[in-house]
RNA sequence: GCGGGUGUGGCGGAAUGGUAGACGCCGGGGACUUAAAAUCCCCUGAUCUUUUGAUCGUGCGGGUUCGAGUCCCGCCACCCGCACCA
């Protein structure tokens, strides 16, 4: 009855629906085991399932098959990000509607994801285009409201002319709208705000207890809130007003020979007001481009305003410009400008003649050293400063802050990169912000008990710009608190604040409720959270605020959402091009010998560089046709192997047939388990305990790749040893140490040797300690520092026995060639090196 | 400019300061077969050498050490993130 091939096609469908039918996978909040949650970041339903995704998923799949293994309770659930742009395009260019257009991508990813066979708890899988989830958020929303945590103020914001909408800081990636590309402009509109700026100082000092987080997005996050400490003193101007600023190096106050503001600072626009060259030069400003290469070379320029500034401890006049480098929303907009120990003040110094005073240098004997060429940045001792002279830089500032706090002219403070969160989108496919407006009452929050506010069905998308907005009757309504004609919000909220939570909705999902605070801590903090590295900042900083956010409004006992995060590397693959610079697709092509040709014409072709699976340059594989080809298990075995998982995956049509074969190797190893077999493989045994305990160690570590290659080395063993009760053992070992990464496979061989239930119930095997400790050696013998020859001792020999052994070698003494040795270092159990 | 990462065969990559290149892919040779597929076996860092073997070799230059891919100092290249943040 063994048949010579495994195959897939039967199989792996068998398989996943045995495993539904018995809720294999259904995690169960009361068990007593220890709880895992393992969790990959939910897709967007674009419409497709990319080899991206399915690297990303079989990583947390293997986790979560493996915690299993070890007698956790594994919530292990599978969701959709299902608001967003991408649905309303669609909308404009099929004529379908954003709903009817996601719920079926997310019906035809589902089912790819199901072919793979991912251990998933789909009884809580939900969209968040679901109105009982944004229902829930609103309510969220609402609490967060009336704690202080939303407001909602008139402010420039980022506008996207091309998707008519307004974007988040975040979303602005070098003055262009991070999907459209389209130039950003500057727009004054009411928009709903979270204060994410009050959590600044916890999710920075957050960032110091996530020690299973990487090294690289906890210093991107901590760039992103960018904390600096200063002071923030105002001087008083020629003009009886007062100018506030904000120094980080108060300690070089003495050194200051000029102010600025930013062209949009309330002293530039009153001075443009009345003079056309200070204005025409503030319109200058604003044309400026804000890309990395302009503000490279972009020449430090400014406008003096002829209002001067009072020096608060020389009393001297210091001149006031309008700057082009000051920028309005960090500090007070203004600046004191130090030229001496600041490079851009130095710039700008240099270009308007103003003096440039040295108040810091490396030792008081070179107080009067000239700067030449830039700034001096580093740290010395003050000195040309008065009272300050021969302190060092840390201690001046401390004195200068004292000075201005007892004078009142100025305070210490903490200032921060990170802003206040705009979340109002004019979009539709998104969560509608339950507030209505009033005219005699307000802004009033839609009671509790009329969520969730829908999204109305009929829309057009005929024209760009919101449909809320204008729709006939949906904004119409009354207001809650005196019934009068109101106005229903018609802003969506962002879809980062979909993604926000939906970890606790994982957790538990209570109708009435959003979640259930105990059965959230069953589950939370997520065990291990995997995903890419784009998300670093936005999703990961949003997701640690609501968490924040809804602890200290009581909701929830947890801080941090995420104990671990992996960020996985992408899957990549080679590109194919023609002379012309036209892109093909791997399919398109076929090698002969070392060129690549045009299969449809034999044109020639240029096999490109390496780079990540895209669309435009045609160098994508459908995980449908592979799977079709190779079954699910040999593309999860190619997503584990290889590659680091932090790295990039080279994707190669070679490597995943290697893959197919060791699928099939793998066959027929297990067929050719001998149950009647008898006898002792110590050294095989051997092998195979300390594969249980080494493979087990790399999952853990997320070291997919050596995991699989030491079941490789386990595998090559077993095939070599001839039939005995240890090469048994070590057979039914690898079946269970590749059972997470080929599940299918694994289940066709258990239930073939009569096994009962599933081997996803079965538990990971137990290694006998004593079987990891060799009872023989391979020492090293070097002389002059290289390997001369290598023999075998009994494993905790004598350091004499082991240095009598190596001197006796031929090789060791044709090599040392009578030679007077000085000295011999022995390495027990490892190696001797002789010196002469 | 600032911050971070990476650099090892033809390729992806292993390697608690202790035998560099595990494992996979590619390539070469052979077995089986009427033939092919499938499978199995052997070889596969470079140079020299008939073999035994020798020398060189982890981006570059120094250093520490009996011993360095690994530790220290100084460079180079590439990749990623941020960016006029006072």
């Amino acid at each position: 009855m063994t048949d010579t091939r495994f195959d897939p096609s039967s199989a792996d469908g068998r398989w996943q629906r045995a495993w539904s039918e018995a809720g294999t996978f259904t995690a169960d909040s009361s068990s007593s085991k220890p709880k895992s949650f393992i969790l990959e970041m939910f897709p967007y339903p674009s419409g497709r399932i990319h080899m991206g995704h399915v690297r990303n998923y079989t990583m947390g799949d293997v986790l979560a098959r493996y915690k299993k293994m070890r007698g956790h309770e594994v919530l292990h659930p599978m969701g959709w990000d299902a608001f967003g742009m991408p649905a309303e395009n669609a909308a404009m260019e099929k004529k379908v509607h954003p709903g009817s257009w996601t719920r079926a991508n997310i019906e035809a990813m589902k089912a790819q994801l199901q072919r793979i066979g991912f251990a998933l708890d789909w009884t809580r899988e939900f969209a968040t285009c679901d109105p009982e989830y944004y229902g829930h958020e609103q309510s969220l929303f609402i609490d967060m409201y009336e704690a202080g945590l939303v407001y909602r103020r008139s402010s420039e914001v980022n506008w996207d002319p091309v998707d008519m909408t307004v974007l988040a800081n975040e979303q602005v990636i070098d003055g262009k709208g991070w999907r459209s590309g389209a130039e950003v402009e500057k727009r004054k509109l009411d928009q709903w705000f979270l204060k994410i700026t009050d959590f600044a100082g916890e999710l920075l000092d957050g960032l110091g207890e996530l020690k299973d987080w990487p090294e690289k997005v906890r210093l991107m996050q901590e760039n992103w809130i960018g904390k600096s400490t200063g002071l923030e003193f105002s001087f008083e101007l020629s003009n009886g007003d007062k100018l506030p600023v904000y120094s980080t190096r108060p300690d070089t106050i003495f050194g200051a020979s000029f102010c600025a503001v930013a062209a949009d600072h309330p002293l530039a626009q009153q001075v443009g007001a009345s003079v056309p060259a200070a204005a025409s030069f503030i319109e200058e400003c604003k044309r400026g481009g804000t890309t990395a290469a302009e503000l490279e070379t972009a020449e430090k320029l400014g406008f003096d305003t002829g209002v001067t500034a009072k020096h608060p401890f020389t009393g001297e006049p210091l001149p006031v410009f309008i700057a082009n480098f000051v920028l309005m929303d960090y500090g007070t907009g203004a600046v004191m400008g130090v030229p001496g120990h600041d490079q851009r003040d130095f710039e700008f110094a240099t270009k308007y003649d103003l003096p440039i005073a040295r108040v810091v240098a490396s030792d008081v004997s070179e107080a009067d050293a000239p700067l030449e060429g830039e700034a001096a940045t580093g740290d010395g001792v003050i000195v040309n400063s008065d009272f300050l002279n021969g302190m060092s830089v840390e201690d001046a500032k401390a004195e200068v802050n004292k000075r201005a706090e007892a004078d009142g002219w100025g305070e210490g403070t903490t200032v921060w990169r990170l802003r206040d969160w705009g979340v109002s989108r004019q979009r539709y496919w998104g969560t509608p912000i339950p507030f209505i407006h009033c005219e005699a009452c307000g802004v009033v929050p839609v009671p509790k008990d009329q969520l969730p506010v829908t999204l109305p069905e009929d829309v057009d998308f005929e024209t760009p710009g919101n449909p809320l907005e204008r729709h006939p009757t949906w904004s119409k309504t009354a207001c809650p608190k005196c019934g009068g004609d109101a106005r229903r919000e018609t802003d969506t909220l962002d879809t980062f604040t979909n993604s926000s939570w939906y970890f606790l909705r994982f957790a538990s999902q209570p109708v009435d409720a959003p979640f259930d605070a105990e059965e959230v801590a069953k589950w939370m903090p997520v065990e291990h959270y995997i995903g890419g590295i784009e998300h670093a900042i936005l999703h990961l900083l949003y997701a640690r605020f609501w968490t924040r956010a809804l602890k200290h409004i009581g909701k929830i006992d947890v801080a941090e959402p995420f104990a671990a995060l992996f960020t996985q590397g992408m899957v990549t693959h080679e590109t194919y091009s023609l002379g012309d610079g036209s892109w093909l697709s791997p399919d398109e092509v076929r090698k002969n010998g070392s060129d690549w040709t045009r299969i449809e014409d034999g044109a020639s072709v240029t096999a490109g560089r390496v780079v990540k699976m895209s669309k435009s340059k045609k160098n994508v594989v459908d995980p449908d046709g592979i799977i079709d080809e190779y079954g699910a298990d040999a593309v999860r075995w190619f997503m584990l192997s290889d590659s680091p998982p932090e790295r990039d995956l080279p994707w190669s049509e070679a490597g995943i047939e290697g893959c197919g074969r060791f699928v099939q190797r793998l066959w027929r190893l297990f067929e050719s388990l001998d149950p009647a077999a008898s006898g002792e493989d110590k050294a095989l045994a051997r092998k195979a305990h300390q594969a249980i305990v080494a493979v087990a160690e790399d999952i853990e570590a997320l070291s997919f790749n050596k995991a699989v290659a030491r079941i490789y080395e386990l595998t090559g063993a077993a095939e070599k040893a001839a039939p005995s009760e240890s090469r048994n053992f070590a057979i039914r070992t690898i079946l269970h140490l590749v059972s997470p990464m080929m599940p299918h496979l694994a289940e066709e061989i258990w239930s073939r040797q009569n096994e009962s239930g599933l081997i996803a119930d079965a538990a990971w095997p137990t290694h006998d300690p004593a079987m990891l400790v060799e009872d023989e050696v391979t020492i090293a013998v070097q002389h002059k520092g290289k390997l001369r020859d290598t023999l075998t001792a009994p494993k905790g020999a004598a350091k004499e026995d082991l240095e009598a052994l190596a001197l006796a070698s031929e090789k060791v003494q044709r090599s040392l060639d009578g030679a007077e040795i000085r000295k011999v270092i022995v390495v027990p159990d490892r190696l001797v090196n002789i010196v002469t």
